[in-house]
DNA sequence: TGGTTGACGAGGT
DNA sequence: CACCTCGCCAACC
């Protein structure tokens, strides 16, 4: 297999829409591995490396909580892009999480 | 080959 | 609402 699990995760993390975000288990799930959700954030670590360019910030926990911002440099950059993009974070979550929320499943059809 | 690691999720206290 | 524990699965050393 060429497209390992951390391809398949880039390829539905580069289709976030802008001003929406997901969560690593709806990916998971997305990918028919549901139970590796812990994957996808591992996966992600690679995220900085991968070409083209994956929107990382754009993936949360399924809380809706900023767990990746750590791994940012700045940290305070992934509530910046998501706010940039129109997405309202407080305290390390995102406001509104449920209506920003993109579904891979239903919305990728 | 086997054991450890995680940007998680769900459930319980 | 906040914090703790357990379970899952693929990649890495």
């Amino acid at each position: 297999m060429k497209d390992s699990f951390y391809e398949q995760v880039f390829e539905i993390a580069r289709l976030i829409p802008e001003g929406r975000v997901t969560s690593y288990g709806a990916i998971a799930k997305a990918l028919g591995s549901a139970g590796s959700a812990r994957m996808v954030g591992y996966a992600m670590s690679n995220a900085g490396i991968a070409h083209p360019k994956v929107p990382a910030h754009r993936v949360v926990n399924g809380s809706g909580l900023l767990t990746g911002k750590f791994h940012f440099s700045p940290p305070e950059l992934m509530q910046e892009l998501l706010e940039n993009e129109g997405v309202i974070v407080i305290d390390d979550r995102v406001k509104n999480f449920k209506t920003v929320f993109w579904n891979p499943l239903e919305e990728l059809i």
